[in-house]
DNA sequence: CATTAGATGCATTTCATATGAATGTATAGA
DNA sequence: TCTATACATTCATATGAAATGCATCTAATG
């Protein structure tokens, strides 16, 4: 019962791309910033682009950016998308699959597991805009967009 | 984000202990039931034994029992003890972790998932011990002990 | 004391996941 | 146009956790 590295990485980008506004972000600059694996991080912005999460630009100076506003892209949808909606469990050739009560439990638990997530969004995680900046070097600055530093943060952080 | 087969072969022996009644089941016998394997099924087993799910006899004639009834067994802390406590995902090394907002929101779902496991009890899905028994090629006549097949049951299983 | 059955540790295999490599396609700029 | 850059797509390989198999020990029974 592990969220897959798939998802994480899904997740991480999504972040760093909500901390970086408007800006175009390139898939090897996200695989450097987490030190992992390039093509495996293309693949999976590749699943993200189709699901309609983010946009890609190709060619020279191309990248990726939130398709929408962090806002409005709910977690329960990107885990949904990225976890398959297949159930906790496969009872193929199982012999007591006729008679078990365990698959409508799960089902119901996963449920409940994802509503919890379709309570937050993108932003709810991507909060502390200040520290995700300084971890990604992303000059303060710069950028100021739709992610302007709210001064009630920038006393604890 | 799949039950892991470990988790899943540990409540398939326990469905089979709480149709057994009282009855001493050999691991041999669980495995060859589900086409699994003798040594994997033994250290669930194990697992099981001491976490004091059920009761493990030694010796020629021995085998395997419920140590309470199904009834009071929660399918909450079966998945908790199969699946460790641990979280979903695994943050060391990740930039981002001092500054990162997913870890309280899994944290929250799964404590969501698990709360629904916790209104479930090993009898709930193990009820249908009618055609449990014929799957398990148990003997209707014997064995009736705490199982005995209730009356309302038996008009559509 | 022989036989059965669980307990335990270690080696091996298997398989999903992750990674790597190669090639194609699209865009920007010189 | 031509080249460099960056995403798209496919196929091959490597990795590591899970599952399996094997050997040996302990305990109970008759
Ligand atoms: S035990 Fe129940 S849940 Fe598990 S595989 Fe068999 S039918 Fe499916
Ligand atoms: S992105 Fe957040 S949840 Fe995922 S590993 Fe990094 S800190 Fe943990």
């Amino acid at each position: 019962m592990k969220l897959s590295h798939h998802s994480d990485y899904a997740l991480r980008t999504m972040i760093q791309l909500a901390t970086s506004g408007d800006e175009l972000v390139s898939i090897r600059h996200i695989a450097q910033t987490y030190g992992i694996s390039h093509n495996h991080l293309m693949k999976i912005v590749q699943g993200l682009g189709r699901a309609g999460f983010i946009e890609t630009v190709r060619g020279r100076h191309g990248g990726l950016r939130l398709a929408r506003p962090a806002s409005e892209i709910s977690l329960g949808a990107l885990v949904r998308h990225t976890e398959g909606e297949n159930g906790l469990v496969d009872c193929t050739g199982c012999l007591i699959a006729p008679a078990c009560g365990l698959p409508s439990v799960l089902a119901e638990a996963m449920q409940a597991f994802l509503a919890v997530l379709d309570g937050y969004r993108l932003s709810d995680v991507a909060s502390r805009s200040h520290m995700l900046r300084a971890l990604f070097d992303i000059p303060t600055s710069a950028a100021p967009s739709q992610h302007a530093l709210d001064p009630a943060q920038c006393h604890t952080n």
